[in-house]
RNA sequence: GCCCCCUUAGCUCAUCGGUAGAGCAGCCGGCUUUUAACCGGUUGAGGGAGGUUCGAUUCCUCCAGGGGGCACCA
């Protein structure tokens, strides 16, 4: 059913398929509301018009089962257009019945578990989903509009990188390896760099074997984008488009989510009932200056007391940490989840990005920034180290604390190291976690809201009734 | 991984230390303009395993799944 031609002139004759929702047998007659992606329509089987061996199906409908119906467009009494039947076609039986038509599936774990049970008895969770889609369209249209070329690489990798986190472990029978599937995508765009592409995205999903959490699946999708020649103005302006785009391809918040007032702002959304505004240019801050603002340290003069600081501040460090561990720590525990207003934090230490190019001024930060909205991290950008005898000193960082017992920090990529020995440009490189994004954009408190399949415990196999 | 809460029929909800109740769905019957159609009848249940008790769905313990929070991250 077309939108168009939901409601066609009365007395026209129409074809129309659907699922039945709705049945009304009453004795020679009956009325059921089928419905398809795009709309509901009402039909009419009358007996003496269908014939009595095709009512004599009609009597056998039921909720769930998917119909084709040959008929007129006619009215009834109350004015709805109906299709008035001639002929009925059971395109298939549903053998389970439909959810509670009137309250529709309340139970959360299966509205996740059997999602399909969610979207045919939800309207508005069908909606839901296809914005996650025309956000996810709008990030591309971004991309390819800036003459991006959007490319895809592997998910088995013989080590994870990118990233600290652990990963997830499987085996390659033929060869007898175990190979791991990827945490991030960084290390083979930035090989794409150093092939000669210069403005190169993926968006696809990652995988980190960590425990479920409201804001954590174990598979979620990121976009990861890199850009030669850009510098880190440029990605936060990148960065400000692709979140401005999302939200305007969103559409408007609901005013049912709160906030202030009813508002056809499609840059105004509402998280936990507040306003958070997406108006352009976003706020830029140092960290330093966002933790000396609220805790009074001046990091960078007393680098070399931050532990000090910290436990002062009561911030729990492990001793072993560095100088820029502490500070992170410090601003993670006491100002990033104050910043509500998208504010782009910039400047991070060096010793916790290790591949992000150091700041002129001051080798022990380099030029990196996250966006922090709504007191979560939105995106995470830095002017990407080319320099291949500081990356592999980095690498060995690393390593070492691997070799300490630090599951997550990754192991030294001699085959990415041997590429950006054949030299890297310099490149501005973006990660967006987009479940996060459109967790933000959607207002939603459980990632699970956003994922039309998210990852479940397995429950016990029990046989079919 | 830790803490708190939840789990009653296919679905949506009640009740309760003493034979577990309803609506929808299902089944049988009636009804040729219904709209959560209606009317009559009817099938079906307290996540699992232990314990306390004369008696447990209810109280306790453990297990499983889910929700929320913490931790970690995106």
């Amino acid at each position: 059913m077309d939108p168009e031609s939901a409601q066609p002139p009365e007395g026209e004759r129409v074809s129309v398929a659907g699922r039945v929702m709705q049945l009304r047998l009453q004795g020679k007659a009956c009325f059921a509301h089928i419905e398809d992606e795009s709309a509901r329509m009402q039909v009419w089987f009358k007996s003496d018009r269908i014939g009595d061996d095709a009512y004599e199906v009609v009597r056998l409908l039921d909720l769930g089962d998917i119909i084709g119906v040959d008929g007129v467009v006619t009215r009834t009494r109350r004015g709805e257009p109906t299709v008035l039947a001639d002929a009925l076609t059971l395109l298939v039986k549903s053998l389970r019945p439909l959810p509670e038509k009137w309250h529709g599936l309340q139970d959360q774990e299966t509205r996740y578990r059997k999602r399909y049970l969610d979207l045919l008895s939800s309207d508005a969770q069908r909606r839901h989903f296809m914005a996650r889609s025309a956000v996810v369209r709008a990030l591309r249209s971004v991309l390819d509009s800036r003459g991006f070329l959007e490319v895809e690489t592997p998910l088995l990798q013989p080590i994870a990188g990118g990233g600290s986190a652990v990963p997830f472990m499987t085996h390659w029978n033929s060869l007898d390896i175990d190979v791991f599937l990827r945490i991030a995508i960084e290390l083979h765009l930035k090989r794409l760099l150093v092939g000669g592409y210069e403005r190169v995205y993926e968006i696809g999903r990652v995988f980190r074997n960590e425990g479920l959490s409201p804001r954590h699946n174990p598979e979620f999708t990121m976009l990861e984008a890199y850009q030669a020649y850009a510098n880190l103005d440029d990605m936060r302006e990148l960065t400000e488009t692709l979140v401005t785009t999302s939200a305007m391809a969103l559409g408007p918040a609901h005013p049912e989510d709160g906030g202030s007032a009813p508002c056809d702002d499609p840059l105004l959304r509402r998280v936990g009932g507040t306003d958070l505004h997406l108006h352009p240019p976003f706020a830029v801050r140092r960290m330093v200056d966002l933790v000396r603002d609220a805790t009074g340290i001046d990091a960078v003069a007393a680098w070399d007391e931050l532990h000090d600081a910290a436990h002062g501040l009561g911030v729990e460090v492990a001793a072993q940490l560095s100088p820029g561990a502490v500070l992170l720590e410090i601003y993670e525990q006491r100002v990033e989840h104050t910043i509500w207003e998208p504010t782009f934090v910039v400047e991070y230490p060096a010793d916790v990005t290790p591949l992000a190019r150091r700041t002129p001024h001051d080798p022990r930060f380099v030029e990196r920034f996250e966006l922090i909205a709504a007191g979560r991290e939105l995106a995470n950008a830095f002017s990407e180290l080319n320099d291949p005898v500081d990356q592999r000193q980095r690498f060995e960082e690393q390593a070492r604390r691997r070799a300490a017992g630090d599951a997550e920090a990754p192991p030294i990529d001699e085959d990415f190291l041997e590429a950006i020995e054949v030299g890297m440009p310099p490149a501005g490189g973006l990660g967006v976690g987009v479940d996060r994004l459109l967790m933000l954009l959607t207002g939603a408190s459980n990632i699970r809201d956003v994922l039309l399949f998210p990852t479940m415990r397995p429950q016990r196999q029990e046989p079919m009734q």
